[in-house]
DNA sequence: GATGAATGAGACTTCATTCAT
DNA sequence: GATGAATGAAGTCTCATTCAT
């Protein structure tokens, strides 16, 4: 009941921690929800956030963020397989623990350039790491480096229908995973 | 043995073609616009399929059968490799080229008894055939028999984010699926 | 709260007589608005009237109806100047007495079939009586027939700017137009 | 004599500069709209116009003034007749050219006491116009001087009701003062 | 004086479901 | 059995206005 031009930022922190929980829960997003539990007032996140898009691309940002750092580490491993498997298992544990980045992982549009700058700067390392394992030997020939993303956001997706419980997913993310990558081992 | 009998089952074929039409064309299904192009009334469908999920998996059932029973055959086949890998090609490829099949089966309840059965017997076909090759030598353990269905459904989901036009599906759901596959083999 | 099919009609006549009340009154229609006041859920205002248009529309049906059936009489008249003068009169006095026929009237597109059909009658009318009022050398040439519906809403607007009270608006409309008329004829 | 007085009127400028541009561009005014346009902070606006209507009366002050300065002027005109229609085509010229303008004379009550004064002095004028051409047996007696306003604006108003284009409206406001004028002539 | 974030009432609209006929 | 009008909760979003800084 008490905002002022430096509580603007802890409004937004606010509203994107609310979204951060109904999502954790699997509720919907829905931006008068949002309000209601942050009490805010609905004008408030609607000024933060026009859209649900715009707010749960700015929940998963901070992932996204970490994604490509990890990511653009990958690119100095010596080892280009190890490099590659290493950054393919970061990509599907991060959304197999966080829905709102398998979320904006798998759609096709962003609401906001970071997103889309993000999203690109992972794909652009999946396409190096898995060019240098290929060329290396290491990688057969038959995936396309667009199918990296996709294949990953399948995996996630397949533990979501595996099991209902968080701690059951991981695991078989793993195991999903390790067959995918056996398969891709040349 | 009244006239009406045959009327209703005109109804429910009518209301389940309509709703094969609105699920191909990507529609949400809605049992109000279903009744509406179906020129009947809102009522008539609800008696028949009480929920969405009712006439979804009618909608679906007709692939549900098609997959168990081709499923029997692959039983038979001698080369437990080749009985498990068109198994799960069939599993894959009926989800990518067809959105209810793949609803229903990422869906962990059932409305109707009948999809509950068959989607049982469908696992049941996948465990056995995963037996068989495992036994023989043909498949690692790596996998276990519940992880089949969610992995099918998870290269379908796949498919669907990698790209919008349905004709760049099928190639994509295959590349997946034989990679996925030859990781499986031992 | 027992509506019927028989009552749907009822219904659809209840909501038509609140908008005509609130039109009376001056109060923008506003399709909730008329739910509340004609105790009747928002849905079914909706279901019969999907636009305020639609329904501002039916409220001046009537109206049209009437001067379109009167505009016929008067093509038989046979002094030609006495029955443009007399359907010019008809037109303003009901835009004047009637504010959701001279909402209807300016407005440049409608939402129902019925209330262009009805517009395009009442024009097609006004441009046979103002053609056969020049032809006689009753009417000088300087108007053109696209003129006669536009200063009729013009004249019964300068009546809504002249005076609050409806009481007042009859006379300076009379007077408006019998200006006007004195100017037109020859 | 604070730097601060000078800013102040800088930003009332070019709060009714943003004004005048969305009123020509036919936008409905709105004071976060115009505060964004011009920059300025909402409260900004808030402090020199409270409601849209006053900055509205703003942006439509001078002209005001014009054809109150023009008034004056055809007063001293000989021929009574000439300086009552002069002054006529001048109103219904500034109304049909100037959206801001038409809404203010249409309007019954004013924000600004500047306001209700000029159009106190633009009503003298033309009572004073009339009286004079009435008098030298050149106006017919039938219409009463608060009757000129209200006219002229409908006029205005019929140019909007025949066509969306400004460029068409001149002609047409030509063609019905006109047709009043010599309706009006003795 | 200037700022602009916050507010929240209130308008709009959709849709799953019921139920009288 | 069939019908489809009615319902109204619930979600969406806008915008005039306030007020702490």
């Amino acid at each position: 009941m008490t905002p002022q031009r430096k509580d603007a930022a802890r409004n937004s922190d606010r509203i994107v921690a609310v979204a951060r929980e109904l999502v954790d829960e699997g509720t919907p997003l829905q931006l008068n929800d949002v309000a209601r539990r942050a009490e805010l007032g609905v004008g408030t996140v609607y000024r933060h956030f026009p859209t649900t898009e715009a707010l749960l691309e700015t929940v998963a940002t901070p992932r996204l963020e970490t994604i490509a750092t990890h990511g653009h580490h990958a690119l100095e491993d010596d080892d280009a397989w190890r490099a590659l498997a290493g950054y393919l298992t970061l990509l599907v544990e991060a959304q197999v623990s966080d829905p709102a980045l398998a979320k904006v992982s798998a759609h096709g549009s962003d609401a906001l350039p970071r997103t889309t700058e993000l999203k690109q700067r992972i794909l652009d390392i999946g396409t190096q790491l898995l060019a240098r394992a290929r060329d290396t030997g290491a990688a057969r020939p038959d995936l396309a480096d667009t199918d990296l993303v996709p294949l990953m956001c399948g995996i996630a997706y397949a533990t979501y229908v595996h099991s209902d419980t968080p701690t059951d997913r991981l695991p078989a993310a793993r195991r999903y995973l390790d067959t995918l990558l056996r398969g891709l081992h040349a």
